[in-house]
DNA sequence: AACCAAGTATCGCTGTACGATACATTCGTA
DNA sequence: TACGAATGTATCGTACAGCGATACTTGGTT
């Protein structure tokens, strides 16, 4: 059985809260950070395994894994080698999607947007220092592990979250790009923070912003912002080709325009 | 704002465990409940709303709300007039898809099946009484609320399910039949335990399953089983496309044949 | 056959989480 | 503008839920 490696490049969001909160539940804490160890796992988990990665011992492990497969929230793998996460996850994911206003508002309008296009559409929303994608609307050629709900990529050097930046001030900018583990994850990947801030100013100034192959080798992409009534950015509309099938500036005047109308639409309720 | 309302058909698996096994973290079984409360919501939930919903006290529900919150599991709505389910959520979703085996070898498969029929392409896994969608390339026109991962429909009335009951036991078919609580949800589906079977039978002869509008008007889905390396089954592959564009019999010559070629190439790993 | 690691079971003590209640704040209505 | 209802927030003493050390079972590997 081959099993997809984790090749996240979005950090996860820190997980450190806790301390004597008295309305905290930690048990709670226990039994998300024992789904979280997946985050990082490439196969099925051992208990143990489970444990490290969860920052407790066989027992507590052992008592959350338990509690949670009875639940279904994690299930033995089928060839009974470790513990992967369980279906019922997936009735949540279906809740979030449905109850989040933007997707909703955003999900008829990408449709019409993959239509036109007939590339990649995708919505990101913003958590943090990444974005998180939360639709997702393939072309023909994707592998479908690259387009995956629930991926996750940094601000710092994509399309959507310069987009996103655009709407911030200089001063939560320059925030971002501080904090961002700052990786060049191709050789293509601009982690200079002079650099990034001009590729802001450009996005501010186009109205969208572009990224050339700083995700993924041979990949383009452009994005608008979605931003709330008061201006803050929420997320981004991304659409996504193929270099060897279109030069930059092509890709740009044909769909920048047609990005700007579809986050316009979906902006102005 | 407006909300998506929830149009869940799909029995939500029974939480009626518990009881007193002393490796139970009943802590994390309310964490759940306060989760799944979202189901049966279309839109925010406040705090009580939510006690209710999963059965505890307010107090209970605050602290529990409080701890999700500071983990990212929940979130104020954005005009704070509730609490909805966050972005956490999708991190996990992304787990569940990327370790699930199934899903990893059906989804080249199911990339390629979906470019050559050009109508939706579904891929769904068994869970109790009812299958849950894991993966959904749409076709151009479906709305996105009807093609979210992890929407779930019941075994009894679906193509999926029947392709899927063809592959067990009658006492196992009964059993699911019995157990069901049989709606007719639409005009056209099919509850009479009698028809059912004679539906099962027919997929097992013909190697797929047909369902006519039994979840939606105007909707004709054929589907073929995954099947384990022991012949139980998994969950199904879905061809669904629209009775304005198709008549029954043409759909299934054209892509019955597909279909189960599809299944065949995932199922002989 | 012998070993090692994974998963399962047991148990007494402690500190976590329980739930009642009281407070604060925001909203819709008169 | 004042009122009342409902929502979210804070506090506190007590009981029992969950903690973690340890020991047992099982199954796969060398």
């Amino acid at each position: 059985m081959r099993y997809i490696q984790k090749a996240e490049y979005g950090v996860p969001p820190s997980t450190s809260i806790d301390e004597s909160d008295p309305l905290f539940v930690q048990a709670i804490a226990r039994a998300m950070q024992v789904l979280s160890a997946f985050h990082a796992a490439g196969k099925p988990l051992t208990l143990n395994e489970i444990a490290a990665a969860g920052g407790l011992g066989k027992s507590g492990a052992q008592r959350v894994v338990h509690t949670l497969r009875q639940l279904g929230y994690v299930e033995r793998d089928a060839d009974d080698r470790g513990y992967v996460p369980g279906i019922r996850i997936l009735d949540h994911t279906r809740d979030y999607l449905r109850l989040n206003p933007l997707v909703a508002r955003a999900s008829p309008v990408l449709m019409e947007l993959r239509r036109t296009v007939r590339e990649r559409v995708d919505l990101s929303l913003r958590d943090g220092l990444r974005l998180v994608y939360a639709a997702r609307l393939q072309s023909k050629r994707e592998t479908f592990f690259a387009t995956l709900v629930g991926q996750s990529v940094p601000i710092y050097c994509t399309s959507g979250g310069r987009a996103v930046m655009a709407h911030m001030s200089d001063a939560e900018v320059d925030e971002i790009i501080e904090r961002s583990e700052r990786r060049e994850i191709t050789p293509k990947t601009i982690t200079d923070p002079g650099a990034i801030r001009a590729k802001v100013q450009e996005a501010r100034e186009n109205g969208y912003a572009l990224a050339l192959e700083e995700i993924l080798q041979g990949e383009i992409a452009i994005a608008t912002a979605l931003v709330a009534p008061d201006g803050t950015p929420l997320g981004a509309i991304h659409i996504a080709g193929s270099l060897s099938e279109w030069d930059a500036e092509t890709f740009c005047r044909r769909f920048a325009p047609l990005a700007g109308e579809a986050a316009g639409a979906i902006n102005r309720f």
